[in-house]
DNA sequence: CTGGTGACCGCTT
DNA sequence: AAAGCGGCCACCA
């Protein structure tokens, strides 16, 4: 049975590695198509299950949260991530240190 | 059943 | 160089 497209990206952001994140057009990418970076928003949108899928872990290609994640009242994905040890800089996060090499595979 | 939208990214003009 | 638009998937009215 093949996974809809949303269980595949849904895959993808669980394997993201501890105080590590990835961009929206990287689990668009390694989900199959680039473009379905729209669609990868609109997964962890609905996100089914926020305890199996950390979608705080997921930024924009700036390396900035999207805004309408603040769910929490504001920064709160940011916050999580420097509680993971991820930092920041100007507000956007370090990615050429913290961004999952998708290279590394 | 059809149309439109949404946590985006890359290409084209 | 900058700006605009298309593309893909799923869900709502």
């Amino acid at each position: 049975m093949e996974k809809n497209t949303f269980e595949r990206i849904y895959e993808i952001v669980c394997k993201i590695p501890y105080g590590k994140v990835a961009t929206y057009g990287q689990i668009a990418e390694l989900a199959g198509n680039k473009r379905l970076s729209r669609v990868v928003g609109y997964a962890l949108h609905v996100n089914p299950d926020p305890k199996r899928i950390p979608c705080h872990r997921v930024v924009n290609r700036l390396g900035e949260v999207s805004q309408a994640f603040a769910f929490g009242g504001g920064n709160r994905q940011v916050e999580l991530l420097q509680g993971e040890g991820v930092a920041f800089r100007g507000g956007r996060v370090i990615m050429e240190t913290y961004q999952w090499e998708k290279r590394l595979f």
